[in-house]
DNA sequence: GTTGTGCGCTTTTTT
DNA sequence: AGCGCACAAC
């Protein structure tokens, strides 16, 4: 067979990768250097030129979003659909295996999946039910403390005990949540990886028949595999070794959440005979960019050690911009927008990129503002809407009445006089008996422990909930979601919220009917009903942020999710310390700083063709105004590779004296007398302020932000300026 | 059962 | 500052 096709586009150390032969292969993958291309290629690579059945494949990544583009880079390169392939997130393939041996796993058939919001839940009343008081112990830090020793593998019974009473209450908290989750079959994410370890680890007969099946596993971003992920895949390669995993120990940001880039170095360890190779070419990045970055994470102490290089353009120097105030920087970027637009780029070239999320308000202040579209990633995404949710928990409740989060959720949403004196007392006798909250409710019902108000309201909900599932059976999904959204008169509740929040609640509801109705069951799934899956699928996947028309607007997004993005025209904002690098981060220590440095990095490699790095000397935050100091990662450049833009200030404001005077004003003075800074006026624009400038004679333009029309670019020998 | 008031917190995010 | 949450008052 013709394969030169999955080689043609490939450089040397990525044809090496692809076509190495079996052996654990550890790909060091630099930003920008095709690691997607790579790991796809080998999949190409084992089906078409060795024979690989797809069957025998396992390809694993982080997001569903990746694990899409994976399947259909895959799909498209081969020409073939790769059904039977298990591609897809840790998560989703570990869902897959415990439903398959859901017995082997000592789960019930309708287990159900807890977002982290209902784990939050979970962990409340695990508090409540031990009598503990939640100002004492937060609910948060406990859901913080349980997430942390899954991850790390432990049960309650193998975490370490000390006599510290502390200790020994988090303990008994993580204990009885796990007891509350396993009597009623509810499985957070990250048990959902530790059961599918445990899984594989304890069951021999189903361990060799993975082992035997998976003749290659591939990972993506393999950095970000905290311990249990890692354990389970090396379980899985136990017989054959081939585990290709593709990671950049550089681009490691998620430490803080349990992923552990010595799962790099002890990969290795593990498998004397791996091979290393390194992707070293980066095809992003033009020279400059790459340059200033590799000097800030040349900083970092524990690394691997790689070397990016391009052999694209020189390209234009990184710039610095030191604002005044977080109001001036956004300013400033946007006057840059507006010009790059101006010159005929694209909105959506551009990506303004933040360390924290609350930064996005005054870019999206000042883009209303001047009316350029924009759109912000992240913040809350469909399934997690709280409407959302409550239509799901009813559906929930219908698939398997023993969701006692779920239960919770809406047993009074619309409200239906069920008051928290009630949902005690439901809680307390569920406790009691251990029983599920549906089932207490049943009991209580028949009992005469309840007024007879709430005994009336409950059964009103428990027959709701019958009647729904009664009416809902044989029907479409997207049937069965509109009767329950027809019977649980949820639209009608909503419709009442007054404002724009109650009508934008509705049409997520219309959106969720939508939803389903294009919902496709994936064909391993088919053991499971579409309802059952359509909701393990919304627990798993929390869709996009914004379900937006594709515009033309410009990216605004925090540096996490910048990751595996790129843009032509990047601006990396609030460079100050104690913002970025963050003060929790300095604050915590032991290589937290080293994390936000190569956050810092990976900001610094999305950019295509042009950066801007940019800071203020004072920034309001949490209310108050603080002065700033340029972050660190600022001087760490070396000033030849960055070109500083400032702007005088247009008030008698002196500027503070700084640690690097090689930025301040190096392009204040230009031939032609004009400088950076200078307030001028303009015959039809108004005034405005100089920020830029480029170019010789009459060549020469100029930059200026108009107070009234904006930034423009200028041709100096016809702008016809004044100065003022 | 809804509506108001005060308090406290405030990094990053996926599943 | 602004938001969410918990508890108190209508």
């Amino acid at each position: 067979m013709d394969i030169s096709h999955i080689f043609d586009d490939l450089n040397d150390a990525q044809r090496e990768a692809v076509a190495a032969p079996p052996s654990p292969l550890l790909i060091l993958a630099g930003a920008g250097s095709g690691k997607t291309r790579v790991l796809t290629s080998r999949i190409a690579y084992l089906v078409e030129a060795h024979g690989v059945s797809p069957l025998s494949i396992m390809a694993v990544t982080f997001t569903n979003k990746a694990s899409r583009e994976m399947r259909s880079r895959i799909e498209d390169m081969l020409g073939l659909p790769m059904g039977g392939m298990w591609i897809g997130t840790f998560h989703g393939l570990a869902h897959r295996l415990l439903r398959f041996h859901y017995q082997e796993a000592n789960l019930p058939q309708t287990f159900q999946i807890l977002d982290s919001d209902d784990q939050l839940r979970m962990v409340k009343r695990s508090l409540k039910e031990l009598a503990l008081d939640e100002a004492y112990w937060p609910p948060k830090q406990l859901q913080w403390y349980i997430n942390g020793h899954k991850e790390e593998g432990r049960r309650p019974a193998n975490v370490p005990v000390e006599n510290d009473p502390q200790q020994k209450t988090m303990l008994a908290v993580y204990s009885h949540y796990e007891d509350l989750c396993q009597r009623f079959g509810l499985i957070d994410f990250s048990e959902l990886l530790l059961r599918a370890f445990e899984l594989l680890k304890n069951n021999q007969v189903l361990r060799e028949r993975y082992q035997e099946r998976f003749q290659h596993v591939l990972v993506d971003e393999f950095q970000d595999t905290n311990s249990i992920q890692y354990g389970w895949l090396r379980l899985l390669v136990q017989k054959s070794h081939c585990l290709f995993a593709v990671g950049d120990d550089d681009q490691s940001i998620y430490g803080w959440r349990g992923a552990k880039v010595e799962n790099i170095l002890q990969f290795e360890k593990d498998f004397p005979d791996t091979k290393v190779v390194r992707l070293e070419q980066n095809y992003r990045s033009t020279t400059n960019i790459l340059n200033a970055a590799n000097a800030v994470i040349e900083n970092n102490t524990t690394r691997l050690g790689k070397n990016l290089w391009t052999a694209g353009e020189q390209g234009e120097p990184v710039k610095l911009y030191t604002a005044y105030n977080e109001q001036d920087e956004a300013t400033f970027i946007i006057g840059q927008i507006q010009a790059w637009v101006e010159q005929g780029g694209l909105r959506s070239e551009t990506a303004i990129l933040y360390r924290s999320n609350a930064q996005s308000r005054t870019f999206e202040e000042r883009l209303l503002n001047v009316g350029m579209p924009y759109k912000v990633y992240g913040g809350l995404r469909f399934f997690e809407r709280a409407e959302i949710k409550d239509a799901l928990a009813y559906l929930r409740l219908c698939d398997s009445n023993d969701n006692d989060p779920s239960f919770e959720r809406v047993v009074n949403t619309p409200t239906r006089g069920i008051g928290n004196k009630t949902i005690d007392i439901i809680r307390e006798y569920a406790r009691q008996n251990q029983l599920s909250m549906w089932e207490a409710s049943n009991r209580l019902i028949a009992s005469t422990q309840l007024t007879s108000r709430a005994q009336t309201a409950l059964a009103t909900f428990i027959n709701l909930i019958q009647e729904i599932r009664s009416q809902i059976v044989d029907q479409d999904l997207f049937q069965q979601i509109e009767i329950m959204l027809d019977l649980s008169q949820l639209i009608e509740h909503f419709k009442k919220e007054k404002g724009e929040k109650g009508e934008a609640r509705v049409e997520n509801l219309q959106e969720l009917v939508t939803a389903a109705r294009g919902y496709e069951i994936d064909e391993t799934e088919d053991d499971l009903a579409p309802l059952s899956s359509f909701l393990a699928h919304a627990s798993l996947e929390a869709g996009e942020g914004q379900a937006e028309e594709w515009e033309d607007c410009v990216q605004l997004m925090s540096l996490h999710t910048a990751k595996g993005l790129e843009f032509p025209l990047v601006f990396l904002t609030g460079l100050e310390e104690g913002l970025f690098p963050h003060q929790r981060s300095l604050e915590e220590g032991s290589g937290r700083l080293e994390e936000e440095r190569r956050l810092c990095y990976v900001g610094m490699t999305r950019a295509m063709k042009q950066l801007w790095l940019t800071h203020a000397e004072s920034r309001r935050l949490y209310g108050s105004e603080k002065y700033t100091s340029a972050s660190r990662f600022l001087s760490e450049i070396p000033d030849e590779m960055v070109q500083a833009v400032r702007v005088k200030p247009k008030t008698s404001y002196v500027a503070p004296v700084r640690k690097h005077s090689a930025w301040v004003d190096d392009q204040s003075a230009h031939e032609s007398g004009v400088a950076v800074g200078m307030n001028v006026s303009h015959p039809k624009f108004g005034e405005g302020t100089v920020v830029n400038l480029e170019g010789h004679g009459e060549y020469a333009r100029i930059q200026v932000n108009f107070s009234d029309v904006g930034s423009k670019w200028l041709v100096l020998a016809y702008a016809n300026l004044t100065q003022l």
